[in-house]
DNA sequence: GCCTAACCGAGACGGTACGTCACGTCTTTTA
DNA sequence: TAAAAGACGTGACGTACCGTCTCGGTTAGGC
């Protein structure tokens, strides 16, 4: 389950003593600690990371190939599952979507924890594509499925590429809520964004005067 | 002019041998040389930009205090300069400036450079403030002031607050250009994007059958 | 018989699976093979030693309580048997023991084996004091009384000290064939020694002009 | 003048700052300290060493390869300089170095700090190596010149090989005080080997009785 | 034309962390 | 109960940087 488990893959039963669930959660406990308390990411080093959950270092490099991967673990299991989509229009789904994104980012905010994680994570492009293929890329295509049925239920233009829609669908919460830790997220922010922007793409603008 | 030149302040003329401005060039090049090789940005040490520069690591601590404060300072060097604006209209203001961060993303994009120091200085607090309030903070103020104009003359609607129109209209290009290295940002997406976000937010929303 | 065998003492029939020979042998032919193998002493760890025989690293520190013991036990292994003395002068003696070393030493380099394992244990006072025990205080204990007995017959002076002279009569040898690996040990050294130094170990020094 | 100091042979005067001799103090002395204290030699780490003498781990590797190169020249600086002989005559000089020899093992025993040393040398063949080119060999060659003039001058018999000759004349004090701790060093004994070895070795072997 | 202060490259300094390896112990399954 | 396998905490290995500190030497004013 663990992106960043680095067990050799095995037939037959397991050989030899089975890896401690205990040292896991020690470790990723440790590492949660420790941001909370405050300590910047920067200074978590593998060593303190191992002192701090009393473990030995090899623990660690035997599970994760180094301290990226680790983190990928980390902001991976504190990511927030996917909502059910209520299904009844394009807005609800939307919005449904859209609160989502807030959420996370209240979440985050409050955590100090996950923010500067992914941050730090665009240093090293290895670590960013493995974090865009399994938690981005998943909500980027429900995201494109919803506005595709929308387009086919005649609730969206079809002269706009997908893929530009849903950056201008999707695009503004996600600025507020990742990119500016200063910003506001009101409850309602989320229907008001999506009645806003789904106004300007509907499938035929009527004339105006 | 430069944020992290550390020279203490000191009234009189200059005693002893000025700092020599060959240095300072040697070493901003050698860090952008070291980029454009596609060297990560993990691995940028000061030992290695004073190598590459054929300078001693002194003469880079004389100047700044740290690795973060000299890549502030690079980041701001190549940092587009602000367009003159229109001012015929909301809609073209608007395009102006959402021309300026597509073709931001561009060049962006082509010369590796700052993606990735930008998403570094997320892990250093303080280096963020300095970039906000540089960099960010003055484009966002331009924004605002547009938009503020087009409610004046009625070509916005004023029952949504300015900042979350801020990011309705200039979030969706950020997050293409910024974000999502892989997106295309083709000729003419700055009008189609403005045209449409901006038709969601007219100021009367006529009744629909 | 081994000196590290570490099995606790044990009333009644032994209980559970026996240990088995095979390990013990591929233990020990696995620290040969390495040695022969050119493998310096330093580098023979117990992991190393475990994965060339084929064995769990418990089998090892079941039998012997580390590298050391480990060691002792494969010096004593390699041993040669002391000879049958002639008994029929000192002389005779003497050029058997001497011999003895000179064999020891050809069959000791050729064989790169034991050399280094026997400097090895000097720096573990507790295993040379068990080599000493075991091996080299039978042998000079053999030497003292082939010596003991010439002082007898009147073939040894006896205002020598019996220990002064063991050095005498067998140090230069053993300095020989054990100290300098690249000396040659040429056939009839022992008697060449021997009689040179015993001449000077005659009974009465008749005086000289 | 140290074996093992590696810096780099270089033109010109020296760049950058210079070793700081009281660095190389503080680790020498560290180590003595430490062997003083009873600290078993294989106990001896880099990094206790450098802890010990409050030294980083860099300003020993800066100086050494290793730890074994290190101990090559903390023995090397405890070594007695060789004496002065007398030239008096075969006799004399041959008893003077047999008492260096004797008085080295005193010392050795004394402060137990070399003898383990040197034995553990020879588990690396590259660190014995340099032990005997630098230490070793130019004492049996002062050795081989004394002997080599006693058979010119008609002290020394002609027909044993020079080399066997000094394991004969030196062997014994060789063993007595460097492979056996416990045997003891009274003055005196080196006048006393060296009468009875020499009188097996005159050049003409009067006929007895 | 000196003096002197600050610069320059080089590199040593005490530290900290890296990722690997071996230690001796412990915990599994299998025989 | 022993067997192989391999995880466990510990701690040393040798390397790379950190930011500071000497070195000898250079480069500008101000005298």
């Amino acid at each position: 389950m663990s992106v960043a488990d680095s067990r050799p893959p095995q037939d037959g039963p397991a050989r030899g003593r089975p890896r401690s669930e205990a040292v896991e959660r020690a470790i990723t406990e440790g590492v949660l600690k420790l941001l909370e308390d405050g300590v910047p990411l920067a200074e978590l080093s593998i060593e303190r990371i191992a002192r701090t959950a009393g473990v030995g270092k090899a623990a660690i490099y035997r599970r994760w190939s180094g301290k990226e991967e680790l983190f990928v673990d980390i902001v991976r299991a504190a990511e927030p599952q996917s909502p059910e989509l209520p299904g009844t229009s394009l807005r609800d789904d939307v919005v449904a979507l859209l609160e989502q994104v807030r959420q996370r980012g209240l979440m985050t905010r409050s955590s100090v924890l996950l923010h500067n994680v992914i941050a730090q994570m665009k240093t090293s492009p290895k670590l960013w594509e493995a974090y865009r293929t399994n938690v981005i890329e998943p909500r980027r295509r429900k995201q494109h499925a919803i506005l595709r049925r929308g387009q086919e239920t005649g609730e969206l233009r079809t002269d706009v590429g997908i893929d530009v829609m849903n950056d201008m669908v999707f695009g503004p919460m996600l600025v507020r809520a990742v990119m500016r830790p200063d910003a506001d997220l009101p409850e309602g922010l989320a229907e008001q964004m999506a009645d806003a922007v789904l106004d300007g793409l509907r499938p035929v603008s009527p004339p105006r005067t």
